[in-house]
DNA sequence: TTGAAAGCGCTAACAC
DNA sequence: GTGTTAGCGCTTTCAA
């Protein structure tokens, strides 16, 4: 563990001296520059970069907290952080909120006290105004996929609203008159939005929205069979099923197999959030893809401008999410 | 930004006094203890654990490198190294080595500066004698999922030998004789160790090991597709296909589409890693599920311990994974 | 062109 | 019971 004070010695120069030629921040001779060098070789020496920001008072870290990275979306979006961040010299630290409100207040405490350079964030539901003050006193905030209305913090999401609303226009092209929708819950902006667009596409095409056929919950696998199961078993049920997460999704999957029902010809299905696996499901799924990647690298690069003198935006930036037709929705 | 020393005025005490009351590590009087409790807040005090890690001389910071966060076996694993890690006060910085043996170095370097407490890696193939240095000078490396034999590096993974052996003795109960293998790059531990389970289990039961039946290369969508059309264009093709990773999976399911086979009727098929995904594909697939969040628990419960002062195990832990009979291998 | 030294915020040995 | 202070390893001002 050698330090800067030993590579002084052994050069037999300052530490300023070592310093400098280190970062390359001052005129160094090429004799001395050459024994720095040297001593620092023979020494194995690695800068300490905890003294390093404690004297800059910056880390070169970032905050990463979200619900869970087990999601394919969220470890798509972690992906392109990091590369992003790393491609700038900074790491990522990466916290699971588990949609827990003090587990993300007690991760947003430790980030503070680490003094990481800049959060991303994706919200729980919860009382939010402290990230006013968070922002202001400590490191920049930027929120993904999640809004939250008047904090005044810029959000970085797919666009919820048209994502929804070229599924359900889609469906209602291919002659559906009734599509159930289920969704997450409906505190989160990105539930109100794609439930917004589904909504809006129904008006449009002059619809009624049936309440019966929306059911907003918790997105598990097991709440959306059951709420699948609920929508099949009305009177005159739907005819296409609208999920708005993966494991909505599943869920569905799950209820339609249950009840031997076709899809699409006994009842036609989008969803939202494309995998890998979609493909390959029985039958492949037409689906909503999320611009996950996009989502990343804009997050983490209007961050990294932040901590580069740019001001922070106030702004929130929507990435179009793209219809990918495949053989649930029933269209040629 | 108060610092202690600012406590230490308003409260009109010491510094040392301050410290004391803020890390219960010496008796303070109640007094004291309130007036600096007090102070304490009134400034919106977070303790800088920069100084503190410099001064002692940890981070309370884990490393975690592995080739890609969206796999679905890293990002359970990642989030149970998280769990535990958080659990204990630790968080964790994750890395992309994309199998890029340069990028991980890189990565192990920055991880070094930074003065993590210790690391968890997933290796990617190369000349990896430098980590026994890592690990004697710097901190504590603990492998996941590769071994490094030689290395005297503990390891946990998967039983990937057991695995696979138990999946090809279930295909040949089934009645199978000619079963093809698609792994990944042979160099890799996983892939041996998968390929042996293989070549035993067809060993035992008096079977001949038809090298022109075994594909090994890079494990991605595309060349797993490329593989299974090479082996089904056999003159005397597998009647069961055996799938060492899931893209090598999507690779075998795109393949058996293009040639509208029917599985299990016309191949049979058994997957490596299970995922949500796998009961709702077409067919439903038997897989070897990889108990990824148990490799990340041990691994991370290791790795806290050996910093808690007991000593760093030179074994390696195999956990057993588990088949999931479904629909693909075509037993009943 | 280089060096001496202060100071980032904290802990803890030592002194009282 | 509490306080003084050195020092963790680095950067950078100021001086030469």
């Amino acid at each position: 563990m050698a330090k800067i004070s030993d590579i002084a010695k052994q050069a037999g120069v300052s530490t300023a001296t070592v310093s400098h030629v280190l970062n390359n921040t001052r005129y160094v001779s090429q004799e001395l520059r050459a024994r720095v060098e040297q001593a620092a070789r023979e020494l194995g020496y690695r800068p300490n970069l905890v003294a390093r920001s404690l004297r800059l008072k910056r880390t070169r870290t970032l905050g990463f907290i979200v619900s869970d990275i087990r999601s394919p979306f969220y470890s798509e979006v972690a992906r392109a952080v990091e590369d992003q961040a790393s491609s700038f010299g900074y790491n990522v630290i990466v916290c699971n909120s588990d949609e827990n409100y003090t587990r993300e207040l007690a991760y947003i405490e430790t980030l503070i006290s680490k003094r990481i350079d800049g959060l991303i964030l994706a919200p729980t539901l919860g009382e939010h105004g402290f990230l006013k003050e968070v922002a202001k006193f400590w490191f920049p905030v930027l929120l993904i996929n999640r809004r939250l209305d008047g904090s005044g913090l810029p959000c970085i999401s797919t666009d919820n609203r048209t994502g929804a609303y070229e599924a359900i226009t889609h469906l209602i092209r291919a002659g559906h008159r009734r599509i159930g929708a289920i969704g997450g819950l409906a505190a989160l902006s990105t539930t109100a939005d794609r439930l917004e667009g589904y909504q809006v596409a129904l008006r449009e095409a002059g619809l009624p929205i049936r309440e019966d056929l929306i059911w907003l919950g918790r997105p598990t696998v097991e709440e959306g069979q059951r709420a699948s199961e609920k929508l099949l078993s009305l009177e005159s049920p739907p005819t296409a099923l609208f999920a708005f997460s993966t494991m909505l999704t599943l869920g569905v999957l799950a209820a339609l197999k249950s009840r031997n029902l076709r899809c699409p010809e006994d009842v036609a299905f989008v969803g939202f959030s494309d995998t890998l696996w979609c493909p390959f499901t029985d039958p492949p799924l037409t689906t909503v893809a999320q611009p996950a990647r996009e989502v990343g690298l804009k997050a983490c690069t209007l961050l990294l401008d932040v901590l580069h003198g740019k001001p922070l935006p106030d702004e929130t930036y929507l990435i179009p999410p793209t219809l990918i037709h495949r053989r649930s929705c029933g269209c040629p």
